[in-house]
DNA sequence: GACCAAAAACTACACATGTAGTAATAAATC
DNA sequence: GATTTATTACTACATGTGTAGTTTTTGGTC
C-alpha cells in the first residue's frame, strides 16, 4: 500500500497544478496557481523539498528543471482522508460520515443520490 | 464562528484526554493517554504551548497547574474536518462522502442506515 | 524551620515548513 | 565570444512541533 503521505496546504496546491499540468518547471507551476501569490523562488523550494520527500520526480531538461508527480491525487487524497478519519474519527469512517450528516454538510436528498449511485453500480 | 483549530495528531491525543477528563494536571494527561508515551515533561511542554495558543486554560491549584479546554471536541471536528475538506475537494462535502464511497469505506447498506437515521430526524 | 520530593518552568535541539533573497549557471542573443 | 537574462541552487531566517533534560519552585514531612 501506498506510504502514508501528508501534505500541507501550499503542498497540496503545487503538487495539485502538476497534476494538472502532467509535468512542468516551477515557472509553469506557478503560473498554474489560482488563487495563490508565490515568488517564483519560493515555488522553486517547495517543488525541490516535495522531491526530496519522493513526493516529485524531477529531470532538467534545457535550462529548466520539469517536476512530475509520483503519486496520483487520489492516492494522496485516500491517504489523508485515511489520516484524518484515523485521528478524529478511531479508523471509523462511517462516524465520519454522521458526523457530515449531523454537521448539516450533507442532507438526506443528497445522501439518496449518492446511494443511488452506488446500487447503480455507477462510478 | 469559532476560529479555524488545527491540531496535530499529538496535539488532538492530549486534548483528547482532557475532554475525556474535563480538566486535568500534566499528570493526569500522561496516564490518561491509551498508546502514546511520552516523557511527563513533554506532556507538559505540549499543553502549555496549547494554552499559548489558546486551545487550553490553566489554573494553578495546589501545586499542581489544572489545564481544561476551552474548545469543543466537536468544534475541533468541524473545523479540521471542513479544512480537510476544503483543501482536498474544494470545499465540497459531498465529494468527499463521494471519495468515501468510490474508496469502498461506504458501502450501500451503510449509506442507507444513516439516511434512515436523518429521515428519522434522528440525531 | 530544614529537607525532600513532586511538579512546573525554562532551556535545548532537531526537523519541517513558509517565505524569499542572493549567488551561480547556462542558454540565448548580439 | 561577451553580455544579458532566465532559471535553478544555495543560503537564510522565523515559526511550529516533537521531544526531553535541567533548574526552579513549592507543598509536605521530620
Amino acid at each position: 500500500m501506498t506510504a502514508n503521505i501528508k501534505l500541507s496546504d501550499q503542498q497540496y496546491q503545487l503538487v495539485q497544478a502538476l497534476w494538472r499540468l502532467g509535468e512542468g518547471s516551477a515557472k509553469d507551476v506557478q503560473q498554474n496557481l489560482h488563487s495563490m501569490d508565490l515568488a517564483h523562488t519560493t515555488v522553486g523550494t517547495i517543488l525541490s523539498r516535495l522531491e526530496k520527500k519522493g513526493v516529485l520526480a524531477s529531470e532538467t531538461r534545457g535550462r529548466e528543471r520539469v517536476y512530475r508527480p509520483l503519486i496520483s491525487e487520489s492516492d494522496v487524497k485516500r491517504s489523508m482522508v485515511s489520516s484524518l478519519v484515523s485521528t478524529l474519527f478511531k479508523g471509523d469512517s462511517k462516524a465520519l460520515l454522521a458526523h457530515l450528516v449531523h454537521e448539516g454538510e450533507i442532507d438526506g436528498d443528497e445522501l439518496k443520490d449518492i446511494k443511488q449511485l452506488i446500487d447503480q453500480g455507477g462510478k
